[in-house]
DNA sequence: ATAAGGGTTCCAGTGACGGGAAGGTCAAGG
DNA sequence: CCTTGACCTTCCCGTCACTGGAACCCTTAT
């Protein structure tokens, strides 16, 4: 397969699978002509990679991921680590947002939204005293 | 005052003051040595800079807001725009994450985590069939 | 012969800084 | 007076995971 076939096949975009080749995830082989050629070894790493991403693992996660995927030996110990190190990451970014949104609606819901220039929400970035 | 001291003063990192300057949000004074010199309004802007992106606006969202700190003339809507359009940013993002620790919680859970090799998160992860 | 629609490489930009090098300035101590 | 150390300056590169675009090659159809 071409990398526009792939592409359509696995719903990534062309450009992240040429460079997720660059950063050595994928080794696709190449045809005379110079094109990518995409063996179904290449097309299952793509996919394995593109729900690892949805699942918001780094790319470095998911080197890792992948090399434990290939690992027959493994423990899956080692896999549950860094998953729950991510869904420890997550859990503080869901923390953070939640907080960012209790004050944030306040303020919003305490602003006029008129033509008027008084307004909390600047009153409260600008340090209310 | 000095960088150092705004940095302590304003809690923000001296490369960040620095930064903003380079962006034009603030525009300290110099010194005939080429030191920075920051005025209070300087400080007042870089703590309204510093809240506004604690609660997670962007560098642009602040340039705005900060333009209509400094209009008296402004309409409390056009600041309210931008908050509830930024409130729905953050909604958006807490949602996309809520789904991956939906998902990521349950994997977590169902795996062992010892030194067997059968992992059920490797297994969604590869198009568990 | 040409045009469209693949493919290739390489370079630059994103956002919001952070690290670090190379060098100027200032206050205190010997 | 000299040195030391803590400041300050600019400048450039790196981050993360791509995305856009330029310049060029290959294939197929007309």
């Amino acid at each position: 397969m071409n990398i526009g076939e792939v592409s359509a096949h696995t719903g990534l975009p062309v450009k992240t699978i040429r460079y997720y080749e660059d950063i050595d995830l994928i080794k696709p082989l190449r045809d005379d002509n110079g094109y990518r050629r995409f063996r179904d070894q290449d097309i299952h790493k793509l996919k394995f990679l593109g729900r690892a991403r949805a699942l918001g693992f780094t790319i470095e996660d998911c080197r890792t991921l992948l090399a434990l995927y290939e690992d027959e030996t493994r423990a899956s110990s080692d896999v549950k680590r860094v998953a729950r190190d991510h869904l420890a990451q997550i859990d503080a970014k869901i923390d953070d947002l939640k907080g960012m949104r209790e004050t944030l609606s306040h303020l919003v819901d305490a602003c006029a939204g008129d033509d008027r220039p008084d307004c909390p929400i600047l009153k409260d970035l600008g340090g209310k005293p």
